[in-house]
DNA sequence: CTTAACCTTTCCGTAAACGGCAACCTCAGG
DNA sequence: CCTGAGGTTGCCGTTTACGGAAAGGTTAAG
């Protein structure tokens, strides 16, 4: 079992404009591949292809799903947001079109030859991830004012502590530092 | 409809040493007026009880749910758990044993009056709080690192952007700046 | 050409987290 | 005492996110 090492997460790809198509012919996986590289089951992945998470780039003369480097990378994203976000699919899913949107905002980007358009379609980009961050920071807060009461009732205890460790020779009570 | 503002998140009570018996009799509620509060269903609220999260702190005569103050500090500690954190009812089991663990020993560190078995309880309660701390420190750190690699992402496409916007007059091709 | 290994779709099952009855009981007010 | 609002248990239904088996087609190797 190729270790379940959660991969590096990031979404697919990271340079809009620098993919002058290499001639590298990604090497086309078939599904149990994929799944042991990305870590999930082909369960999984077939059923997020049913709700519209994915498709395969291409399917072999008898059906076969055929994967590419994106679509790995895609499911990464997509196992990163669920494992360790705990996103449900359906915000996974909100996210995700996001990210195609940003892909095709690639494509029109390379085909644009005018700035007006290339700045429309960066501005566009720039706005959704803005929104994904907004979405992501939002939880961040939350945890982090969970994290905040802990530690202040962290602290609390660690003052009756002190206090307890300043014993014997000193005042029976103490009126706790508010 | 009492507007479903997300109350106070942070944990049932916070002074272990402070409560003397204070005769206020909390003023225990039924399931309805509790859900209402609180913002979850009575049917929620039965279902947590089946599923061992909490039980109301008193029934009635005839076998009426009533809750304490407590009651309802521990179901809007769940409800920020499950809303805003996204964690499992059982991961918020886990939580609430520890949670659970303190309440007991709030009592305890009450009725000891042996300084060495109060540092014990004390001791004790901040090693659970510090459990609880990493784990929800773990999921803060995935979630930055997403917002990371989306701010990366920002970054880039805001470096094409000025590329652009410095147009006309100079380069055609600036060579991205690394 | 055969065959094992892998794939396909289809369908049925499951655990979690409730929603929503039914049938019955309880509580506060007039 | 009666009544209506609210509560109780019990049980079945639902959605999400898959697991697993059946029945059959595909592929690469020999």
């Amino acid at each position: 079992m190729p270790d379940p090492v959660t991969p590096v997460l990031g979404s697919p790809q990271a340079d809009p404009a620098a993919s002058h198509d290499t001639d590298e012919a990604s090497p086309l996986l078939r599904i149990q591949e994929v799944a042991d590289v990305v870590g999930l089951t082909t369960r999984s992945i077939r059923y997020y292809e049913e709700i519209g998470l994915l498709a395969p780039a291409a399917r072999s003369e008898g059906a076969y799903r055929l994967y590419d480097a994106d679509d790995i990378a895609r499911l990464q994203f997509i196992k990163g947001l669920r494992d360790d976000a705990g996103f449900s699919l359906a915000e996974i899913g909100q996210l995700l079109e996001d990210e195609t949107a940003r892909a095709a905002n690639r494509a029109r980007f390379r085909e644009s030859r005018s700035p007006r358009e290339r700045r429309a379609v960066l501005l566009d980009g720039m706005a959704r991830i803005d929104r994904q961050v907004a979405t992501l920071r939002a939880k961040i807060e939350r945890l982090q004012s969970m994290v905040q009461s802990a530690t202040d009732r962290r602290a609390h205890l660690a003052g009756h502590l002190a206090e307890i460790d300043a014993e014997g020779h000193v005042r029976p009570h103490a009126p706790v530092p508010r």
